[in-house]
DNA sequence: TAAATTAACCGCCAAA
DNA sequence: TATTTGGCGGTTAATT
């Protein structure tokens, strides 16, 4: 495998959402940090904008930028287009020129939010499906009749081209394209690896399990806490897991609590939320295929569950999450 | 909304 | 003898 390193680029502009440029920029750290298979690391990542130096963020956060995309003109692997209030960068004839003639010379290209809307001013989007947060897909439409939106989707790629939702659905898009890269395994090392750090100050979640599946003991039971996390839907009965792990149900649930400091039934009921949690922030899925898909085999039952636990049912929840 | 059914959990004891 | 494992039954909580 070729060890080259490859250059990321991430544009921002005044008005971009911090978490559009932090959340890939992290992803891709990430890999050169975990994945040091090689002499070189992976990635060089990089943030470009109109000129070098600060750029005021959405949020009202500066970030300096390492150097001026007026002079990037190869070399680029991947480029990415951050969200947030991009009329400016819409705006940024420069700009928009830029990114068309780096489209030709980039492997990929993409864009987190609603930095779709700039590659659509660009055109670049013409004739290609994409995506962009869900708030915003009909806009996207509208204003760009000839993209092709697929407003459901967690991240787009047609061609050499990827258009991702959300702010996590940034990271997502990071991840796949650092699993083309480097492979499943690195991929998933580093999601596991920024979940932790992700969930970990999230005051209200008194439990990560995620974390807990992270920092569990080595031993058999650390395959298992993660195949729950990674399969919600699918049979996590007692019963069932103690099967799966080769012991007796008493047994299993003394080990289980042993090395958790949970209960089976309790941590498969977290890793569900969770799950869903994530779907109802990022998807516009109904209730019904949401929990279906979160194990939760009714959106009754996933209503009652989420109420007990985090004090709101699934709709209001969403709701919470829709940007206005 | 109430009652019946089912699942999970835990203490205890016995077998390995 | 000490430790690990498995089974039984009662209690509690959740689901239908």
């Amino acid at each position: 495998m070729a060890t080259r390193t490859r250059r990321v680029a991430i544009v921002a502009y005044d008005g971009a959402q911090t978490l559009d440029i932090a959340g890939p920029l992290e992803v891709f750290a990430g890999a050169a940090r975990y994945a040091h298979r090689g002499a070189a690391p992976p990635y060089a990542v990089a943030v470009v904008a109109a000129r070098a130096g600060r750029v005021r963020m959405q949020s009202g956060l500066t970030l300096i930028a390492d150097q001026s995309y007026r002079e990037v003109r190869a070399g680029i692997d991947t480029l990415i287009v951050a969200g947030g209030n991009a009329r400016a960068a819409t705006a940024d004839a420069a700009l928009l020129r830029w990114l068309c003639r780096m489209l030709g010379r980039v492997r990929r290209l993409a864009s987190v939010c609603t930095g779709a809307f700039v590659l659509a001013e660009a055109g670049i989007l013409a004739g290609r499906r994409a995506t962009t947060h869900w708030a915003s897909a009909g806009a996207l439409a509208r204003q760009y009749p000839r993209v092709r939106v697929e407003p459901d989707a967690l991240y787009v790629q047609d061609g050499h081209v990827y258009t991702s939702a959300g702010v996590t659905a940034g990271m997502d898009l990071a991840l796949a394209l650092v699993e083309e890269d480097l492979g499943h395994a690195t991929a998933l090392t580093v999601a596991r690896h920024l979940v932790l750090f992700l969930k970990r100050p999230g005051g209200q979640s008194q439990f990560s399990t995620y974390l807990a599946a992270q920092t569990s003991a080595p031993g058999p039971l650390g395959d298992l806490l993660q195949w729950i996390v990674e399969h919600p839907d699918g049979n996590l009965g007692v019963g069932h897991l103690a099967a799966r792990a080769g012991m007796s149900p008493r047994h299993f649930a003394r080990v289980f609590v042993a090395a958790t400091g949970t209960t089976p039934a309790k941590f498969v009921a977290n890793a569900r939320i969770e799950h869903a949690r994530r779907r109802l922030e990022e998807s516009r899925g109904s209730l019904k295929v949401v929990a279906n898909d979160c194990g939760f085999g009714s959106a009754e039952r996933m209503r009652r569950t989420f109420q007990r636990h985090l004090h709101v049912v699934p709709n209001d929840y969403r709701q919470r999450f829709i940007v206005r």
